[in-house]
DNA sequence: TTGTGTTTTACGACCTCC
DNA sequence: GGAGGTCGTAAAACACAA
C-alpha cells in the first residue's frame, strides 16, 4: 500500500465519521510533475477514490453539499470579508471541519457568484434607466410633432390673413394712403398699422404688442 | 420515472503581487 | 517562486415539469 492509499483510506475513515460535515477531498497527485499545459481535462476525481463501502456506492467518494450551518458560517464569514487571509482559512477550516482548500474553493464560487450578482443589478438599473430615456424621448417626439403641428397653422393662418389684408387693400381706391382705424374696418387687425406703402409689403403690419408676446412665446419652441 | 435546466463544488490554467 | 486571485468549465446534486 502506497502513501496515496493510505491517504484515500484516512480520507474515506474521516468521512464515515464525520458524514455531514466532511467532504471527502481528492487525493493529490502527489510527485507528478504538471503536464506541459493539457488544456481540458480531468477525469472528476472527487469521485475517484477509495473502495470498500456498504452503501452501494462502491465505496467511491461523491462530491457532496456542504451542511447548511457550514454553509451560513461561510456566508457570515463572507459578509465581513470578501478576501480570504491564510489565517482565517485555516481557522474556518478547522471550525466547521472542512479541509482548507475547501474553504478557498468556497470562497472562489461565492466571490464569482457574488460578482455575477452585482453585474446582473447593474444590468437591471441600467436597463431600467434606459427604458425611462426611451419613454421620455417618446413624450418630447411627440411634444415636437404636436408643436410642429401648431406651427403650421399658425403660419397657415398669417397666411390666409395676410392674403386677406392684401385683397382689402387692392380693392379700396385709395389704398395708397390708407390708414386702417382701429377696428373700423376690419375686425380681424384690430389695432395694426398697415405700412403706408404698399410696396414696403407687410412687415409694418403686425406692430401688436400681443404679436409679438406671441413670437416671444413660439420661440421657446424653437 | 426521466429528461432537462440550474446550482454547487471542485479544479486547471493563467495572472498578479510580494 | 509561491500564494492567492480570476476565469472557464466539468460533474455531482438538486429542482421540477411532463
Amino acid at each position: 500500500m502506497n502513501n496515496q492509499n493510505v491517504d484515500e483510506h484516512s480520507l474515506l475513515f474521516i468521512s464515515q465519521l464525520y458524514p455531514t460535515v466532511y467532504t471527502p477531498l481528492v487525493p493529490q497527485q502527489a510527485g507528478k510533475s504538471k503536464p506541459a499545459r493539457p488544456r481540458r481535462r480531468r477525469k472528476s476525481k472527487t469521485v475517484a477514490a477509495a473502495e470498500v463501502d456498504g452503501d452501494g456506492s462502491n465505496g467511491w467518494f461523491r462530491k457532496r453539499k456542504l451542511s447548511d450551518e457550514q454553509v451560513r458560517m461561510l456566508e457570515m464569514s463572507f459578509e465581513d470579508e470578501h478576501k480570504l487571509e491564510s489565517e482565517r482559512k485555516d481557522r474556518l477550516a478547522s471550525e466547521l471541519g472542512l479541509d482548507p482548500r475547501q474553504v478557498a474553493v468556497w470562497f472562489q464560487n461565492r466571490r464569482a457568484r457574488w460578482k455575477n450578482k452585482r453585474l446582473e443589478d447593474e444590468y437591471t438599473k441600467l436597463k431600467h434607466t434606459h427604458e425611462n430615456v426611451v419613454v421620455e424621448k417618446c413624450r418630447l417626439d411627440s411634444e415636437v410633432l404636436h408643436l410642429k403641428e401648431q406651427l403650421y397653422d399658425a403660419e397657415r393662418e398669417i397666411q390666409r390673413l395676410a392674403q386677406r389684408v392684401e385683397g382689402t387693400l387692392s380693392n379700396s381706391p385709395i389704398s395708397s394712403s390708407v390708414s386702417v382705424e382701429a377696428n373700423h374696418t376690419t375686425p380681424l387687425f384690430g389695432d395694426y398699422e398697415v405700412g403706408n406703402d404698399v410696396g414696403d409689403g407687410y412687415e409694418n403690419l403686425f406692430y401688436s404688442p400681443d404679436y409679438a408676446d406671441g413670437l416671444e412665446w413660439m420661440s421657446q419652441f424653437m
